[in-house]
DNA sequence: CCGCAATATGTTACAATATAACATAACGAC
DNA sequence: GTCGTTATGTTATATTGTAACATATTGCGG
C-alpha cells in the first residue's frame, strides 16, 4: 500500500468512497496480518473515517451511542487503541482527536498539517523529516522510537475563501 | 541569545545553576520587552526548570502550594500560558506537561526528544526541519502559523545505564 | 500623591478527557 | 463442545483544563 499524496479533502470530494476505501483497506490489511476487525472496531474507524476531521473520543461516543450501541468511555478508548496499535489511526495530541491513517500498514510515523479554520488535517509523508531526525538522534546517542509533527496553520481551501469575502 | 546545544541534562550537572542561569536570562528578556515577569510567574517558572524534566500542571500546583502560595488550578495555567506566550516555556502535548524553554527570545519552534526511561527532554533547534516544513506546506498551499515535533526514545544514558546491568 | 483603567490573581464551580478494576460475553484452537 | 484467550460491558473515578466572577495590584495621567 503506497501512501497518498497527501492533501486536503477538498469540499466536493466524493465523501462516502474515500470512506468506503479506508475501510477497505482496513479490512485487507487486517486480514492479512491476522487482526481482529471487530464490528466495534470496524464502527469506531467508520466514524472516524466518516468526521473526515480529526474527531474527540467523547464525540466517538456520543455517535455510537446514536447508532444503537452500548457504549461507555472505555469502548471507544480501547477501540482507539487498537486502531492505533496497527496504524488505522492517528491520535493528534495537541487536539485531543483522532483520525483515520492514510496509508496505514505502510512503514511510516505521524506528520500533520492542521487546519485552524475548517478543523481538517492532511497527512504527510515527507522521508526528509524522518532522516534530519535520525541524524540529530545520532549525534546526540538518541535511540527514536516514534515521533510525531503537528503543524498548524491555514488551508489552502480557506485562504482563498476568506480572500473572496 | 543563542541556542544551546541541545542534549540531555547529565546526572551530576551543576543543577542550581543551571536554574538559576534560565531564571536570569527569563529576567533579562521580560524587562528588554516590557513584559511583566510577576512573582508568581517566576516562582512557576522557577519550578518548572527545578524539575528540569517535564512537568504536569497539577504537580506544579501542588508544590506551589508546599511553598505558601494560595493556589488552585486556573493560578498555574495563567501562568503557564504567560510562559508560552512569550516563549520560555513549551507545552509536551504528548505528555500534557510543561518544561521551560532552552531558548527563550531566540526565533524558533518545539522541537524535543523525550526519553521514554528517565523522563527528560532535550530540546533540539534543528533549522532543517523548519526548511521541509516550509517546503511542504507551500506545495499543498498551507500558511503555517507554528508546529510542533515530539520525539520519544532512549536517550544515551539510560541505554549505556541498561547495558551495566 | 490620587484615582482610574488595565492587568493580574483569588475563588468556586464545573467541563472535558482518560483510566482502573472487575464482570460478562464472544471467539477460536483443540 | 470445552476451555483458555481476547474482547466488550459496566461502574466508578482519576486527570487535565476552563468559565465566570470577585478582589487585588500595577502603572499612568492628572
Amino acid at each position: 500500500m503506497k501512501p497518498n499524496t497527501p492533501s486536503f479533502p477538498s469540499a466536493d470530494h466524493d465523501h462516502a468512497s474515500c470512506v468506503a476505501q479506508a475501510l477497505k483497506n482496513a479490512e485487507t490489511y487486517c486480514q492479512q496480518q491476522g487482526l481482529r476487525l471487530t464490528k466495534l472496531r470496524h464502527q469506531v474507524l467508520e466514524l472516524i473515517w466518516a468526521n473526515h476531521q480529526p474527531v474527540g473520543a467523547y464525540e466517538l461516543l456520543e455517535q455510537l451511542t446514536q447508532e444503537g450501541r452500548k457504549a461507555a468511555p472505555p469502548t471507544v478508548y480501547r477501540a482507539l487503541d487498537f486502531l492505533m496499535e496497527n496504524g488505522l489511526a492517528h491520535r493528534i495530541s495537541s487536539l485531543n482527536a483522532y483520525v483515520g491513517c492514510s496509508h496505514a500498514g505502510y512503514d511510516h510515523t505521524a506528520q500533520f498539517l492542521i487546519c485552524e479554520v475548517c478543523g481538517q488535517v492532511a497527512e504527510l509523508d515527507d522521508a526528509r523529516i524522518g532522516s534530519v531526525i535520525s541524524k540529530d538522534a545520532k549525534q546526540l546517542g538518541f535511540s527514536v522510537a516514534q515521533w510525531s509533527l503537528e503543524i498548524t496553520g491555514i488551508c489552502d481551501q480557506c485562504k482563498q475563501a476568506s480572500q473572496d469575502e
